[in-house]
DNA sequence: CTGAAAGCGCTTACAG
DNA sequence: CTGAAAGCGCTTACAG
């Protein structure tokens, strides 16, 4: 490959000259420049970015860690990351951590050796010793989804309390008492937020949360299957199950379907996280969306924002609820169970 | 962060013994070893993979581009290709192209511009001039899925014929006569591939292809919407549509169900790619499932073979029916109509 | 077994 | 406006 001594000599000038003018200096002249770029087309030149980045301390990298690329829900997000990352200047580096933490520090620190500007990350875990030591030691980090408490990184994520609640209500609405959720780990904050946001919803309405009716997940499809069959196993099973992300939804609908049952009519079924796909499953889901393409891009805006030395700010928007069919068919009720505290706040009603 | 040089003062060796230490090189003592080893430990160092890169002129790293991070098929394929590359001790750098060709050789260029060791491509076109130079001036080249006739770069995919025909067999036993397809841009090979398997498959079961039973998509989820509501248009609407991805697929559930139609009593719908969802669709999606994880992995291998000197070989897997119920119920015929010329292959009926 | 030195391909003060 | 030179952090022949 052609380096920037090649495009000297062909152009008759120095390097300096030939670096100055492709990085848009002022100071060289029009006949420089003119045969600069000249020799550059000639030699189908290309910058060596390894070399620039050693010199200049900066790769115009960030590197965004996502939990799970089988997630429709982390795939949508990586694309917003990268058009946002683009349209500022910067490329991205996807690392999946496959819901693993040993993984998902293994992508951390390959991240780090190759000296990206900055770090997005949706944690699988509470917090390795070298995502820790990382922010500690001023790697301009931002969490995104899911964050580790105690941590000074800001925190760009969507807030479901609202719409756990306004699913609680529509779920009592539709007549059911027994409510279960698949959650995730204990030790992502998603893991343990929307179990506590459950709870907290279902106390509104004077409605337990049994230990049994709490099923230990994983995030992903298997995990979601699991621990259906668990409930399903239960003297008295529950008659909703809420999985806390999509992934665990497809493997509640797998366990369902493998015991000949059927959605709602057997069991009804909410999800975290909506998906195009929720509009065509058998029936169509219920489930908690978020603003996941605003997510992306305003973590991108906090993380820039780091790196150029301006003050990012945590972000949190809220997730709202979009019913189907899934918990059975909705019809007005002659008296609405309203919750002793709060009424619900108002949720779209999806035309499918 | 600390460097070689500050690892060399605090070790009290020079900066070559830390290099050699730290790489395994024999020649070093045991003594220096551990001065070296105590040193890193206490500064925390890790190697500048920048600089390394630079001296040696090598990345570990390789890139991917991909046609559409949204397409669960290329989100498994992306997944697939990093677990094998980290086996074999590379990165990998995934570049969404999200069907635009422009978008596709901005990606290309940025991996190149770095430096990447080898390039895993599933072109969203019929091959831009920088993806054809690329090719020609020896850069490490592997096409996975879709590939660039005329450019000798061995190509991992997946042949759907044989898959196609069974597909088109099972159509004509349930008694279908008039079937379209929406087909993937004429300019990528599964753009065009696939509908001529389609078309010679239809005619040896003496059927046509009408131009308006072919509908051009563009591998997403909207194009499989407009080009659906067209044929539903149509004076004599086709009987099944066939799509030729999976996100061409949802979109005409979308538009099926927009009009209120049913599939598939109103028309019957079979798709390219099979996704886990497609087991919980109304009704469950009969489709084609190429063995995606293990074209990943073939392609990995094939470019790090290329990249370490050894010959990298073409690789052509077979894709297989598996049948569900979106083309109508299955039932045994008194008289099965076998084809003229070939008898189907067997085929994969699934549980579901 | 070890170190001094060259060099990978850039950028950028410094001097003119 | 331009060039010579230093230097980013490594690796690796070369000499001892």
């Amino acid at each position: 490959m052609a380096s920037i001594k090649d495009v000297a000599a062909a152009a008759g000038v120095s390097v300096a000259t030939v670096s100055r003018a492709l990085n848009g200096h002022p100071s060289v002249s029009a006949d420089a420049r003119a045969r600069v770029m000249e020799a550059v087309d000639a030699l189908g030149y290309r910058p060596n970015a390894v070399a620039r980045s050693l010199r200049t301390d900066q790769t115009h990298t960030l590197g965004l860690v996502i939990s799970d690329v089988l997630n429709p829900y982390f795939t949508e997000l990586a694309r917003s990351v990268e058009e946002e990352a683009r349209a500022l200047g910067y490329s991205v580096i996807i690392g999946n951590a496959d819901e693993r933490p040993e993984l998902q520090d293994h992508h951390v620190r390959t991240l780090l050796d190759r000296r990206i500007d900055g770090l997005l990350v949706s944690p699988t875990d509470g917090g390795s010793p070298l995502m820790l030591d990382a922010a500690r030691a001023g790697t301009p980090m931002v969490f995104v989804d899911r964050w580790i408490p105690g941590v000074d990184v800001p925190v760009v994520r969507a807030d479901g309390q609202t719409a756990v609640r306004d699913l609680v209500a529509h779920l009592c609405r539709l007549g059911h008492r027994r409510l279960a959720i698949i959650a995730g780990p204990a030790a992502t904050t998603t893991g343990s937020e929307r179990v506590e946001a459950f709870r907290a919803a279902l106390a509104e309405y004077g409605l337990p949360l049994p230990d049994v009716y709490i099923g230990q997940g994983d995030f992903q499809a298997e995990s979601g299957r699991r621990v259906t069959e668990g409930f399903l196993d239960l003297p008295q099973p529950p008659e909703v199950v809420f999985a806390a992300d999509n992934l665990m939804a497809l493997g509640a609908l797998d366990a369902v379907r493998a015991r000949g049952l059927r959605v709602p009519d057997d069991i009804a079924l909410a999800a975290f996280d909506d998906i195009p796909w929720f509009v065509h499953t058998d029936p169509p889901v219920t489930a908690i969306a978020q603003p996941t393409g605003e997510l992306g891009r305003a973590a991108v805006r906090a993380l820039v924002d780091r790196i150029e030395g301006r003050t990012p700010r945590s972000v949190t928007l809220p997730a709202r609820l979009v019913v189907r069919r899934s918990c059975g068919e909705t019809h007005v009720p002659s008296q609405p169970p309203a919750p002793p505290t709060q009424s619900p706040s108002p949720v779209q009603r999806s035309t499918s």
